[in-house]
DNA sequence: TTAGAAGATCTAACGTCGTTAGAAACGAGG
DNA sequence: CCTCGTTTCTAACGACGTTAGATCTTCTAA
């Protein structure tokens, strides 16, 4: 067994470990206290071996990106497989946003930092669209609503989801506040386009 | 006549370049090119100046959001007292919420900016919020609708309108539609709120 | 008219950040 | 044992926000 192979695994190990505690540091301290030379510290090396496993700061925070919305995709997952009412699930899963947003703030604050190259940021976050997409699709078919376009009905749920969890980190708001908002929001939303052709 | 008094008014002066100046670079260059030693540059001076004027960068940045909104909620009145329909005005100040994103890109985003004090940037947005919630008042009271709590139907819009403009800064939504879709978006709410008792 | 107070501005520096170059230490193979 | 490739470290660069202290200007008052 050539042992270049276990030099692989180690590397591979420490990386996750920066990774691991990259995130640790995000959410325990927040964005301004996640620096190179903390992660390094944290993994007991010292800065440049952070270099040896990603290309700048950049692609390391946007592996926590991703992380975020993997975290996020299987909690909106777990919901929707288990609520049978189509309506329900859909705002049960925005509910589940907004709490997510309300549990990881600094991370879900970095899946939507603009400081961050908003390309990957939406290629992170698409899978979880396309979740959202899914579930509308399927709500749209239970009740005879013919939407005008569902990646449009999509795109206003996601904003709509993403505006109204942002409002939770406002002290006069409060995590619990935007959850009932957004599920008031997603409500009226979802009554509109019933009342209506969905245009 | 005083000379303090010359001197008081040159110092004013000298704040307002700064202010300007580093306005300009905000929205010209992006929140990356703003630093004290660029602005000091810009007004031909020295980084230290700016310390004379502003207790540290974040102090700047506050007045660079509270302008946002001075020119946002200028907008949004302008609008709102040339549209007579109150169904529309609610559509067309929205709307002008999105474009005012899309057309002061870093600027709104700084106003959004989660490393920024969140309770001075709510302080800065409120009086547009107030704007929000009047028309809101108005348009309810139009309808005869019952809004089960103004105040969260308020931020349920604005948190919408937020939420929606920020799509406009991916390049695969870009502005125009962002546009399209907040409309649509609080034309579906507003609906939903008729065709209830607005809970 | 000039001495000194008050204010404005500068130079120089501190500590921190992300990042890179190059030296040193370490491990495996001949 | 010695060499080679890899891993890791030390040291530094340039840029950032920010501060202390010196210098230079301008006004006041004797």
């Amino acid at each position: 067994m050539p042992s270049s192979t276990r030099r692989a695994r180690e590397r591979a190990r420490t990386r996750d470990r920066i990774v691991e505690v990259a995130l640790h540091v995000l959410e325990t301290e927040g964005a301004a206290a996640l620096t190179i030379r903390r992660i390094a510290a944290e993994v007991e090396y010292t800065a440049p071996v952070v270099y040896q496993h990603f290309a700048n700061k950049d692609a390391l925070v946007l592996e926590l990106i991703a992380h975020g919305y993997d975290l996020m995709l299987a909690q909106a997952r777990r919901i929707a497989d288990e609520e049978p009412d189509v309506d329900r699930r859909v705002l049960r899963v925005a509910r589940e946003y907004v709490r997510f947003a309300g549990e990881h703030p600094s991370l879900y604050q970095a899946m939507n930092d603009s400081a961050v190259d908003a390309d990957a940021r939406r290629r992170a976050a698409q899978p979880t669209v396309d979740l959202l997409l899914e579930l509308l699709t399927t709500w749209s078919d239970a009740h005879g609503v013919v939407l005008a376009d569902h990646a449009d009905a999509c795109e206003i749920v996601w904003g709509t989801l993403y505006g109204i969890a942002s409002l939770g980190h406002f002290d006069t708001i409060g995590g619990q506040r935007a959850q009932r908002l957004a599920e008031q929001a997603l409500g009226a939303i979802l009554l509109g386009w019933r009342g209506q052709g969905g245009g």
